[in-house]
DNA sequence: AACGTCAGTGACGATTCGTCACAACTGTAT
DNA sequence: ATACAGTTGTGACGAATCGTCACTGACGTT
């Protein structure tokens, strides 16, 4: 009585796939606003009803390629997580890993933001918004990571009766506002001119982190040039990619 | 030769925030992605075409939005800014402002947003977009001026070779990422469990102040009592309002 | 060969956007 | 009063998009 299951479960997948990637390609053409489901069929070798047959609406094929960008983002924080040298250093590559993405990515970057919205996940189907959850999960595991990492060789310590979750998201909070407001995607924000994000994240991160008293602090340490090592080391690809865009992380204003 | 003018300037502009009002209260019923020009249309004792005559689009409405809520956030920081204390206290109250902001009016917080974003703007009047940026020059004014207080009396001296304008730009950046992941309109943050705005916003404030070194720092003050005193005779209403809605601010769980 | 099930299709109705030809109005000149 | 010119207001319309559903075709079982 089994009905029998003439589809492949990874051919599935695939397609599934195919289908993210042909609209992630539209919306770095076209824009995120400008995506339509007749257009991503255009690209794609299916008709309408089988698009639809993955993805319930629009919505629901904007949260999984949230759910793919916030996967790339993991990978990267998973490598800075992963890397040598205290954990303060590694964190302030972790902030950097994350700018790297929102200029590597601008569109991805942009979909996660989208994503997050309520209107969209409202929309979504429950398969795809579990599956979020699940990916971010595995996001924040690398910050959790940097800190427990710092409070464990006693470099960092709880300050004001905060946890370590609330260290976390001080963090993350941060450099979302500063790389989200500098990054490009928001171009009229009138306090720009003049800021360079990969310097005003670079500053923002250690005055944070000072205030943490998170050692070795600021005075004691040339966070700068362990920070440029370790970027061209962790991230070689990644900084050759940004400079084919024409862009490239400038440490020459700031020492 | 000329043509005589047969309409009113300022009924022109009463019209205008008249469909703004009508288009704001729609925003609140349905969320932003749920209103169309239609709709708007209906509301309204005018027809598409004169509707069309004041806005060129669905998102030069949208930018024209943008600009009233930013007149309002505008004014919550100038009261922030012309308050008694010292500067680091008026900059803590400041970002609660910006936090109260975001509560009483989540629509507004969230059109401020939507208009920053380049298909927003590059779909809109010029008129609006010049509008735009003047009130928002506004707006930072209040927080320059903080900062230049802090400067004067030495209690804020610029740190590692930074200006006013990069330290404007991280404490509005850290505001801005801690309450736009916070503050409801994203709902889905994995790290949101168990974290409170006005707790984590209170901390990340003066975690940053702290690294700034801007005196009195933490350990010498009790910026929380003062906070709670000054918003209470700051923001009497909008406290109030707060609590019609169902929330309030809650400093219980930190002292 | 007949039948049942499931994948796939694309035409269709429903919305929404923004426009434009026309109607209505206002003030001035005759 | 009437004619007229310029301005303002209207809503029907075409184009674009969304999501659905009745249908087709392919495959396996009886």
């Amino acid at each position: 009585m089994t009905p029998p299951k003439l589809l492949d479960e990874t051919a599935l997948k695939e397609r599934e796939l195919l289908i993210i990637n042909s609209a992630v390609l539209l919306i770095q053409q076209n824009g995120i606003e400008n995506l339509t489901m007749d257009k991503v069929v255009a690209q794609v070798p299916f008709s309408k009803g089988t698009v639809y047959k993955h993805f319930i609406g629009k919505e629901d094929l904007l949260l999984a390629i949230g759910n793919y960008s916030i996967e790339v983002l993991g990978d990267l924080f998973y490598r800075a997580y992963q890397f040598k040298g205290c954990a303060r250093s590694r964190m302030l590559l972790l902030n950097f890993s994350y700018l790297i993405y929102a200029i590597l990515y601008p569109a991805l970057f942009q979909c996660v933001m989208c994503a997050k919205s309520p209107n969209v996940a409202g929309k979504s189907s429950e398969k795809h918004i579990h599956e979020g959850e699940r990916l971010e999960v595995k996001l924040m595991t690398s910050i959790h990571g940097i800190v427990e990492d710092g409070l464990n060789d006693n470099s960092l310590a709880l300050p004001m009766k905060m946890d370590i979750q609330q260290l976390c998201f001080s963090n993350w909070s941060m450099a979302y506002g500063a790389i989200t407001l500098l990054s490009g995607e928001v171009e009229q924000c009138s306090g720009r001119t003049n800021l360079i994000v990969e310097r005003e994240l670079f500053n923002l991160s250690n005055m944070l982190f000072d205030g943490m008293g998170w050692k070795p602090l600021t005075k004691d340490s040339s966070h700068c040039a362990e920070l440029q090592i370790a970027l061209a080391e962790l991230f070689p690809q990644e900084l050759a990619q940004i400079k084919t865009k024409g862009r490239e992380l400038n440490f020459g204003s700031f020492s």
